[in-house]
DNA sequence: TACAGAATATAGTCTATGCTATATTCGTAA
DNA sequence: TTACGAATATAGCATAGACTATATTCTGTA
């Protein structure tokens, strides 16, 4: 190989995996809002209301931090909310609350279909729902599909 | 369900996704470190060096953003660095290098088996691989195994 | 060898995500 | 109805991870 394949077949290399760096950044940059949104219509429907210290609770963080997450996410046009008052989602938020939902279901149903015990199938979706392709989310519905 | 019983459930379910949370916040801690490492030493092995302008060009961010995570690498005695000098991993950085690479291969040999196109298979693999329990990696060496 | 360009360092700024401490408001039980 | 405990708001702080602009140092080539 010579030195200027070695170059052109470094820089595509870099070209590449830039790309793929790039995307899990964008991924982590929607991951809480989406984990907050479907945890605030999770909330709605069992409780039939979001309220702060529920969220706060279930994430594991203080209310402060859950405040101003909130506080971006409607900055965002995803939640409203007033003071004192509980969270809701707007049609948008909503939207990508069912999907986020939908996907996360259907990491855990493909780990479970693939023999992971439930425990661990259901710590690990909670975190690799989140960097799922259309192609990988395909391939794991026809698995799932295929060994219910 | 008495209102009771409804408490109980709900304070459960609580305390395990508190703990599902916590462990995702704990994998993106050490994510940013363990592609870092990874690279140190690919790096390294391809080009007899890690310099600080090479990370920047692949991970696609500037050379400064590289040089503050790498002074928390050398923090954490992960890394070794002198000024103007290329970057070394300590055999602590070495070690947590290896083991991310092999279980990145285990991810990625995984997609590839399941059916999912290398080019996504590649990108989500870059992200599913900080959350995959120990559980998790062997059901999918398990999998690429008889799948190969 | 000298110098131009590449690489690195440093200063300053920003946002997201976390915290504690304190003040305020709400809602309910007595 | 009020008072107390729960919930929420607000101020202040910290760290990670990103940036631009500028200064300095290194290194390969002329
Ligand atoms: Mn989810
Ligand atoms: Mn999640
Ligand atoms: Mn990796
Ligand atoms: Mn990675």
């Amino acid at each position: 190989m010579s030195k200027s394949e070695t170059k052109t077949s470094s820089a595509k290399n870099a070209v590449v995996a830039k790309a793929r760096f790039a995307r899990i950044r964008n991924d982590h940059a929607k991951e809480l809002a989406e984990d907050y949104l479907e945890m605030i219509d999770d909330l709605t429907s069992a409780n039939g209301e979001a309220r702060a210290v529920d969220i706060a609770n279930q994430l594991g963080v203080s209310h402060v931090t859950v405040t101003k997450t909130v506080a971006r996410l409607k900055r965002d046009g995803l939640v409203t909310s007033q003071p004192y008052r509980s969270i809701f989602l707007t049609p948008k938020g909503k939207r990508i609350a069912d999907n986020a939902r939908r996907r996360h279901q259907t990491v855990l149903q493909f780990l479970l279909a693939l023999g992971v015990p439930a425990d661990s199938a259901e710590i690990d979706a909670e975190g690799i729902e989140h960097h799922i392709s259309p192609a990988t989310l395909k391939a794991m519905r026809e698995f799932t599909k295929k060994n219910a």
